[in-house]
DNA sequence: GCACAGCATGAATCTCGTC
DNA sequence: CGACGAGATTCATGCTGTG
C-alpha cells in the first residue's frame, strides 16, 4: 500500500495553483481488523514494515504466563521462576520485552506512537527498555482505579492504580494528539496525566460457559476509547499485540478505527471476534474530531485587507492600547520604525520575541474593539460553506 | 534518666492546639540529625552499615530540555537547568543511580524501607536498578499535583503527576508500615497508592536574598509527611542523599523522627540548616488531627460518554427546547456551524459570552426529559471512593 | 482595612510547513 | 538538511498594587 501521488489544482479568491500532494490509499490493507494467530514477535513478521499508526500494549508480566519467552535472536529463553533468582528472571522479561518492542517498532509508522500498559512490577522494565530502544517518552498516565481490589493483608497501600507509558517512535516523531478534542472531553481544561475510570466488571466483563472472567485482566473499553480519542484519527490502524479479550478491537471498530491482533490463544481469539462481530462502529457525524485552529484552512492576512474587512491604511491597535499599527495594502503594517507582518511587527513592539498577531490586534467596528481573529473566522466561515 | 512531662503548644499545617507530654529521653547516634557535605555515594561512607530506617531520596531527574520555553503571554518558563541534572546519556544516568542505590543500601537496616521520587524522565531507569540490585517493591505511589504547569503548547497530556517507588531491602523484610494510622488519616478506608496534594508554593517556598526560589525542585511537606507517618515509627533515623533545601530534615524533627542528610552545596546546607532550626516537633495528638479530605470529585462530559450514560450521535436539547446539539464520540458538540465542550456550545447558540452546559443541555431518558447534571452525579456517586 | 484586578510562576523532555 | 517565518498556546494559586 504505497502513497499515492496526486496533483491538486486549487483556485482561491481568483488565485489559482497547482499542487503535488501524497495521499493516504483509501483501501485499507488486508491485514486491517484482523487477528493474527500466533506468538507476537513471530506474526508481526507477518505485517509490513511502517504499516501501523498506534500501537497498544497489554503485556503479560507474570513469567509463568507468559512462557515460552524469546530473545531477539529467537532462541528460547530458560526462564528461572524461583524467587530467588531474580535476576535470571529479570534479564528474561528483558529479552521478552527487548522482542516483541523491536518487532512492534519495525511495524509502527514513523509519526506512529505507542502505548503500553503495565504496573510496578514490569512498567520501569518496560519504560527503561523503551528508552534504550530510541522511543521518546511523551507521558506517562496514570490510570486512577474507581472500584481496585483492597490490599487484603493490610501491608501496603491499596494497590489503585496502573501505568500506562505513551511513547512516539522517537525524539522528532509527528505523532498524532487530538489536544482540542481532549480539552473539549475535559470541560475546556487541559486533559491531565490522571484518568479515573473503573475496572471493567458487570456486562461489559467477558464470561466463559462456566461463567467465570474469561480473561484475567480484560481492561475497560472507556480505558481504550480515551486513548484511541486522544492518539488516533478515524481509519488509522491500531495493532494490539496482546489482544487478549479483544477490547482494542472491540473500541477501534466502535471509533471508527482499523485492528490488527497478535494473539496465541484460540479461546481468546474466538471470544474477541463474537465480541467484535456485535459491535457497530458510531456515526460518521459522532466521530468528527474536535480540530484546533491549527488544523483550520491558513487564511492570510492580506486575504482581510483584500476582501475589505480591513482597508488599506487602518489603524489597529492593541487590547492594551499601548501599541498601533497601520495597515498596508499589500498586507504588510507598519509601527514606527518597525514594518513586516502582523505578527513581526507585534513582537517587535512589544520587545518580545513572537506574537500571535490575530489575537494581539484590533479595529473598530460599529463602536466596538474587535480582534482581526473575530475577522479572520467570517473568511473561514465563508470557505467552510463553499466546501473548505 | 526519669521521663519529663512538659507542656506542648503546637502548630501545624494550620491547626492549633496544647497538650501535655512525657518525654523519654531518646538515645541517638552521633550522625543523627546533622548533614553531610559532599558527593552523595562518598559522604555515604561516612555512616556505619545498617544503621538508617528508612531512606527518602529526590534524586536528579534528566529532564533532557532542549530549547526554552515561553508561556502563551511570552513570558519564559524557569526551567531546571542546574548542572547537577545534566547527564551524557543514559548509560551515565544508570552508572550515577546504580552507585548511589549500592550505597544507600549498605547504611539501611535490613528490616529498613527506601523511597524514591521522580517522572517519566528517570523513574523507569530507577525501578528497573532497584529490581536489579534486589530491593523489593512495595508499591508506585503516584503524586497527584492539585496544581501542575500546564502544558503550553498543546502537544500533550499535562503532566500532573511524579511517581515515587516504595521498596523494602528484600523480599523477606519486615518493614514498617503504620497501616492503622494510614486508614485513620484517611477517614477509616485504605490508604491508597494515588495522593492528591499541591505542590510547594508560597510561604513554605523557601526563597533566596533575591526573593527567587531557592531551590529548583523543592518538595512539599505533606508529602514527606504523609510517606513518614506511612514508613517511619518515631524516633527512627531517615537518611535523605539528596538534602537540598532540606525537607526531609523539617518533617523528621516536627514528627518527632531523626534526619541524616547529605548534600553538596553549601547554600543549600545553610537554608536547610536554619529552616529545620525553627521547626518545633509537633505532639502525638496533633497527628491524629492528619485527615485526608475529599474534595467533589470532579467529572468531566466525556467522561459521560465514554461511559455509556450518553450516546455518541446523541441529541441534546435545551429545556426551552429551542437549541438541540449533537454529541461526538470525543466528548465535543455540535449545533450547526458551532463546535465545542457543552459549555462552549450552550454559550453560541444562546449568543453568550458563557453556559454552565452541565444545566443547560438535557436527553430524553425513559421519555423524560432528564438533565445531563443529573447524569453526571450517578458517575460522581461511584467516584467518591477514590478521591476525587 | 478590604475587595478585586492584575501579575507572577511551578521538575517541561512543548510547532510546522515551505523553500 | 537547515533556515525562515507564520502563528498557536495555560491552570491553579499566591502575591501585589489600587481604589
Amino acid at each position: 500500500m504505497v502513497p499515492e501521488i496526486v496533483v491538486l489544482r486549487w483556485e482561491l479568491w481568483g488565485m489559482r495553483g497547482v499542487q503535488l500532494k501524497t495521499v493516504a490509499p483509501a483501501v485499507r490493507p488486508a491485514f486491517a481488523d484482523t487477528i493474527i494467530k500466533g506468538d507476537c514477535v513471530a506474526a508481526l513478521e507477518q505485517l509490513p514494515a511502517h504499516s501501523i499508526d498506534v500501537v497498544f500494549a497489554d503485556p503479560p508480566y507474570n513469567l509463568q504466563l507468559a512462557g515460552g519467552l524469546t530473545r531477539p535472536d529467537q532462541s528460547l529463553v530458560d526462564a528461572v521462576d524461583d524467587d530467588w533468582d531474580q535476576f535470571a528472571s529479570f534479564e528474561a522479561y528483558d529479552a521478552f520485552t527487548r522482542a516483541w518492542l523491536l518487532a512492534v517498532r519495525r511495524v509502527l509508522k514513523p509519526d506512529g506512537s505507542l502505548w503500553v500498559i503495565g504496573s510496578y512490577h514490569n512498567i520501569f522494565r518496560v519504560g527503561t527498555m523503551l528508552q534504550d530502544l530510541g522511543f521518546w517518552i511523551l507521558n506517562d498516565v496514570v490510570w486512577r482505579k474507581t472500584n481496585p481490589m483492597p490490599n487484603f493483608r493490610g501491608k501496603r497501600f491499596t494497590n489503585a492504580h496502573e501505568t500506562m507509558i505513551w511513547a512516539s517512535r522517537g525524539p522528532q516523531s509527528r505523532y498524532t494528539f487530538n489536544y482540542e478534542a481532549m480539552k473539549a472531553f475535559n470541560d475546556d481544561v487541559q486533559m491531565r496525566s490522571d484518568w479515573l475510570l473503573p475496572i471493567c466488571t458487570g456486562g461489559e466483563r467477558l464470561k466463559d460457559a462456566a461463567g467465570q472472567k474469561l480473561h484475567p485482566t480484560q481492561k475497560p473499553e472507556a480505558l481504550l476509547a480515551r486513548v484511541m480519542l486522544a492518539s488516533t484519527k478515524p481509519g488509522d490502524i491500531v495493532l494490539d499485540p496482546f489482544f487478549g479479550s479483544g477490547t482494542t478491537g472491540a473500541v477501534a471498530k466502535r471509533l471508527g478505527r482499523h485492528y490488527v491482533g497478535v494473539e496465541r490463544e484460540q479461546v481468546y481469539i474466538d471470544a474477541a471476534t463474537a465480541r467484535i462481530a456485535a459491535v457497530e462502529t458510531a456515526p460518521a457525524a459522532a466521530l468528527e474530531l474536535l480540530r484546533g485552529k491549527k488544523a483550520e484552512p491558513r487564511v492570510p492576512f492580506g486575504a482581510l485587507v483584500e476582501r475589505g474587512l480591513i482597508q488599506p491604511n487602518e489603524i489597529m491597535t492593541a487590547i492594551s492600547g499601548r501599541h498601533q499599527a497601520r495597515v498596508r495594502a499589500d498586507g504588510s503594517v507598519e509601527s514606527g520604525s518597525h514594518t513586516g507582518s502582523i505578527h513581526r511587527v507585534g513582537a517587535l513592539v512589544q520587545g518580545f520575541d513572537a506574537c500571535n498577531g490575530w489575537t494581539f490586534w484590533n479595529v473598530h467596528r460599529n463602536g466596538v474593539l474587535t480582534s482581526i481573529d473575530a475577522l479572520r473566522q467570517i473568511v473561514r466561515d465563508e470557505m467552510a460553506v463553499a466546501g473548505g
